[in-house]
DNA sequence: CTAAAGCTTCCAGTACAGGGGAAGGTCAAG
DNA sequence: CTTGACCTTCCCCTGTACTGGAAGCTTTAG
């Protein structure tokens, strides 16, 4: 697969994973005679775990640093384990965090629910936007 | 409270609070005679909803359109009913996918777990760091 | 054979969320 | 009445995660 359709596939852009290339997140593409990178869909899964790594809100070195775990199949010793409970509990506060912030929102959701559709007529201008 | 107080009470630095005034984020402080910032605990509420929201991922433009929500009391038309279902879907996605990713945590970190103590002995640098 | 689309590297620029530090004003303690 | 802690504005710098664009090579279609 060329780097064009893989980031199709990925949802992303050839810049990004140029990119993730370069921060060690993709391992160097194997090269077609002409120089192109050539990927196997392989990397499309990775890819995807990237994705789920950021919209966890953990940084491009932190989601590089659980590859590289995972690359090796296997974890050996305490400084991993330990780094993955970090991550893990950072993971389990932003969770809760979203929760609470979820019902927040939810809760100024319902208010605009309730309120009478004339309120903001066409030609007044929504100054909330 | 002086500025120093609140960063200090919020968890965060005069810099922050200084930057997030004029970004729009909170309002601007009353002033003491001699010009100093002067805040009340509202303002620790406020920054507390931030942090909630950057917690969430969410980027400060947003958390902002979500205050101004918020400090008109009421949602009074479709846009602003629109911006919250966009940020709860946004928020729910995320929360999905947080689940997901810990899931995978989990999984590698169970893996730690069972791995025999000796496998990384203290003479061994451990390469996955 | 040529044109277009897609790829290569490289360098520079952008947006976001702040942080550093200068130059100077304010305030409470001694 | 001065010293030190804290405050003010202003401007520039930093790290993260990309994005744009130039100059040139490869591949496919007509």
């Amino acid at each position: 697969m060329r780097i064009g359709e893989l980031a199709e596939a990925a949802g992303t852009t050839t810049k990004t994973l140029r990119f993730y290339e370069d921060q060690g997140l993709l391992p160097p593409a194997e090269r077609t005679p002409g120089g192109y990178r050539d990927y196997t869909t392989e990397s499309l899964t990775r890819i995807d775990f990237i994705h789920r790594g950021q919209a966890a809100g953990l940084s491009l070195a932190q989601i590089r640093q659980v590859l590289d775990i995972r690359d090796h199949g296997q974890a050996p010793c305490d400084h991993v384990r330990d780094l993955l409970d970090a991550r893990l509990t950072d993971i389990d506060l932003k969770l809760r965090q979203l929760h609470d912030l979820r019902d927040t929102l939810a809760g100024l959701r319902d208010q605009a629910e309730h309120v009478e559709p004339d309120t903001c007529s066409s030609d007044q201008v929504c100054r909330y936007l």
